[in-house]
DNA sequence: ATCCAGGCGTTAT
DNA sequence: ATAACGCATGGA
């Protein structure tokens, strides 16, 4: 807590909800939500974007991603990279939607990560987003943040962390969402690959244990 | 040119 | 069980 109390005073709200967020706005069907969550996979939003614009029209439901041409898909959503992987993976999930989710049902964990494509990440994403379930979503920018801080050591599993937040935090949709998108702020830009602890407000705070493998 | 991005499934240890 | 590896485009 003391951690996300820094990040959301030096960045403030990221506004990926409620509203006015350029990642899963609101109004984003549920599936909308769930196909962007996979195009997103290992890959930066602006390249997932621009296969989403590709399919918005008229192919974000799973009918229409059912019926179509398996290398057209792949064609549509090629900017998002692993294009012919993630044409598999919606059309999974668009029989995932058509047969669990369309009438009336919030999916469960389990449900999803039986989907071929979807894992935990994008699992609890879509539980997070979608459908508004306070899950905490750990992605790569969490581990290499709470690793520098010391606080993980490096091999733990995702269920693990997960837990650690969970157990730690209250369980709060709106705080969880607030978190994982001031981490990925955090991540980009400061808590880089080569990170510039400078600017760290983590760092100024002590809490941070990051030191340079490689000193010149 | 080289490196990396909000992972995941498969195949090798 | 867990560690490597392939998947691929676009931007820095």
């Amino acid at each position: 807590m003391e951690v996300y109390k820094s990040l959301l005073r030096e960045y403030g709200p990221q506004g990926w909800w409620p509203v006015g967020g350029s990642y899963f706005p609101k109004d984003d069907s549920p599936f909308e939500i769930a196909a962007g969550a996979v195009l997103t996979q290992n890959t930066t939003w602006k390249n997932a974007e621009a296969a989403l614009e590709g399919l918005r029209k008229g192919l974000l439901n799973p009918d229409a991603l059912i019926e179509i041409e398996f290398s057209k898909l792949a064609g549509i959503i090629r900017s998002s990279g692993y294009y012919n992987q993630k044409a598999l993976r919606l059309k999974e999930i668009s029989l995932y939607f058509k047969k669990s989710v369309e009438r009336g049902g919030t999916p469960d964990r389990s449900s999803l990560l039986r989907v071929r494509g979807i894992g935990p990440e994008t699992a609890d994403s879509i539980l997070l987003y979608a459908f508004h379930i306070p899950v905490f979503v750990v992605d790569s920018y969490t581990r290499r943040i709470f690793n520098r801080l010391g606080m993980l050591t490096g091999n733990e599993t995702y269920d693990t962390i997960q837990a650690l937040f969970m157990n730690e935090l209250p369980r709060d949709e709106i705080l969880y969402n607030e978190y994982h998108a001031l981490m990925v702020k955090h991540g980009k830009e400061i808590c880089r690959k080569n990170p510039i602890c400078d600017r760290c407000v983590l760092r100024r705070k002590t809490i941070c244990s990051y030191t340079p493998s490689v000193v010149h």
